[in-house]
DNA sequence: GCTTAACTTTCCACCAATCGGAAGGTTGGA
DNA sequence: TCCAACCTTCCGATTGGTGGAAAGTTAAGC
């Protein structure tokens, strides 16, 4: 299967298959004669468990993580766990800050009445 | 005042406020003799709303659109809070983006016993 | 067999919003 | 006069890609 094949299959970006492939993160299982790149099904196997992880937000090295402990039988959960943990911690902080911003700025919107007149409580706050 | 003071003033790194006088979001009042860049009170104020308002996560252009409508007598309120809203859906789109998230992984580290087994549902989930 | 479209490759540049550091000039105090 | 602590510009790295150019390949249709 060539790279749009693959692509296709994962539902990602030509180019960020490529760029996969570029920073070692899943290579493809070879090339063609004319130099394309090959997807057999575990390199397509380790690109859909990618594009899962990154759609809950794990960076790419934290991708690498997963899939190095995705690869070994030997893993103990524990590991899993953790990365997970440290994501879940990551969002939680993430969640609160956007929740401080959010009433802030909130309140100062509720309070400029959005007319024609110049006086405004957001532009008072930030000067 | 130079760089240094300025930016203690408004507690931005130097860099960051060489890099608002770079792009032409803040600029100096002067240059001294040297070369050194010098900021007065206006300078100054216009800096310390920049600064706060990257502190709500207005992008650098959105800062660019408020500093226009602080500087401006003439302005509608309407303008400035059409701005804010916007901010404040990007805001709240994030937040919803984030509580899928976190209820999704916050299941699957609960279901993962975090043992020396291999057995993780969490890996599962991403395979 | 030939044309043409739709692939593929590599490489280089760009995005936001800085941060880090090198090389060299300036300032102010002991 | 010397030295530390400033300042300058310039170049490169960061994160996770995206866009585009130039050039080679493949497959279908005629």
């Amino acid at each position: 299967m060539n790279i749009s094949g693959a692509a296709k299959a994962v539902e990602l970006p030509v180019k960020t298959v490529r760029y996969y492939a570029d920073i070692g993160l899943v290579s493809p299982a070879g090339r063609s004669d004319a130099g394309y790149r090959e997807y057999d099904d575990k390199a397509l196997r380790k690109l859909g468990f990618v594009a899962r992880a990154r759609r809950f937000g794990f960076s790419i090295a934290q991708c690498r993580e997963l899939l190095s402990l995705y690869e070994d039988a030997e893993r103990s959960s524990a590991e899993v766990r953790k990365i997970a943990s440290e994501r879940l911690t990551e969002i939680e902080a993430k969640q609160r800050e956007l929740a401080e911003l959010h009433d802030a700025l909130a309140h100062l919107v509720s309070e400029c009445c959005g007319d024609g007149r110049p006086d405004c409580p957001i532009i008072d706050y930030l000067s």
